[in-house]
DNA sequence: ATCAGTAAATATACAATGTATATAAGAAGG
DNA sequence: CCTTCTTATATACATTGTATATTTACTGAT
């Protein structure tokens, strides 16, 4: 500023303190997330709630793929799923009842999730719990991982959904078709009507214990076939 | 071509043929779809592939996700569900293998499923088998319900999994946490190993069984609940 | 045929976005 | 003070969706 014999005049802000770190531009990308969705992340939206040039960001965020993750990894990193119960059952469903609660206190991340270049490897956080309480039901490690799957699948998807709103069809297709959801009510086949409040909740419990009884079927097979020596053939 | 008196250039293409149908341009997005993935579906890409302006295609289609809408809808419209056998449990399985296939097929569709603001009615053709299915076997109406949003949430993150490749986590995070998955194979908790090649198929079965052994033993609750009612042939 | 009217294509333009590149302002060390 | 490195800025560009205005081709009445 007391030079200033340069051609240029002086830039946005003359005084630009060195403060700006990796963890408050992931903060500010989490603000963003969790109040105005992921459309609303930006790189010049975050920059912008930080008083801060666009490309100010990039010296701490190689790009916004980079920033989408580090804000997932962050809230992932900051959750337990370990319920510390004895009972495998109720620690896989304590595991998956947090990691929803998570995905509904940051709408927008259940998006993030659905997106392998963007989720953070800590996605698997819950993994190693429900691995530990699905070997120590007797599942084969195969089909703990199996199984795995099938909860986290479940878990976001169920999320996303209720993070987003139902579906919703504005024309109504071709008519042969009837089944369409329209804002939280909806009407289905056959003009078949359902409670105009969708109960997320129960519908989430619901899908969890026929997961869960799934397993126990499983395991109660492979207990059986143990025993017996004898092919199982399911079905 | 022969009037060619103004002072404006001819234009573009002098024949401009008025050929241009809502199908074609529907099919040249879900040819793009199938072969690039959803990203290389813009406006100007299936333009250019129809040798046409953009805005030639909006006379046809309302925006970009109205022409997404009307790509997956077109998918939907054009399956079958219904695979005709008489156990509930074989209809419930040939109708989302189905789902599935139609997933890997078309990579890309699952991307647009999982987007409520694109996802047409008609995600919910399966909806129709699946509940006289499950109704067939004693299901209630509601329970039908949830059972078929587990399964559809479930069938199409699997096959999203599957289309768009494993999670890949670029950098180990901070080290507490080492799972991740790279590549094909993937490495996970404690260093354990899993086969280089993940068998989703397996996976998807093993996980819609998992559901209908739950959805078994929830027909079973409700039965012996409802004191001994053995007309239904559950199992 | 001619001419208006309409529908469909074009041309142009603009705003939003991610990010490459070059530059300037401080801080650190001699 | 001078060099050098880091961090922020300024500028610019390519890509996207799409609004607006314009031009062309087709249609039907006269």
């Amino acid at each position: 500023m007391s030079k200033g014999s340069r051609s240029v005049q002086p830039l946005k802000s003359v005084n630009r303190p060195r403060d700006l770190t990796r963890d408050k531009v992931i903060e500010a990308g989490l603000a963003l997330l969790d109040c105005e969705g992921v459309g609303a992340v930006t790189m010049r939206a975050v920059a912008e709630s930080l008083n801060v040039t666009p490309m100010a960001l990039y010296n701490h965020v190689s790009s916004k793929d980079d920033l989408l993750r580090a804000i997932a990894a962050d809230i992932l990193d900051n959750a337990n799923f370990d319920g510390g119960t004895s009972d495998w059952r109720d620690q896989v469903a304590y595991c998956f009842a947090e990691f929803r609660a998570i995905c509904l206190r940051h709408p927008g991340l259940s998006r993030l999730l659905e997106t392998p270049d963007i989720a953070p490897g800590t996605v698997f956080a819950p993994m190693e719990v429900t691995l530990n309480a699905l070997s120590q039901a007797g599942l084969s490690e195969l089909d703990g991982v199996r199984t795995y799957f099938t909860l986290v699948g479940f878990t976001i998807m169920q999320a996303d959904y209720q993070s987003r709103g139902p579906y919703i069809d504005l024309e109504p297709a071709d008519g042969t078709r009837s089944q369409r959801i329209a804002g939280r009510g909806y009407r289905m086949v056959e003009g078949m009507e359902l409670p105009r409040e969708w109960d997320f909740g129960a519908a989430f419990d619901f899908g969890l214990s026929l997961i869960l009884d799934g397993v126990e079927a499983a395991i109660r097979r492979s207990d059986r076939q143990r025993g017996q020596t004898s092919d199982i053939g399911g079905e």
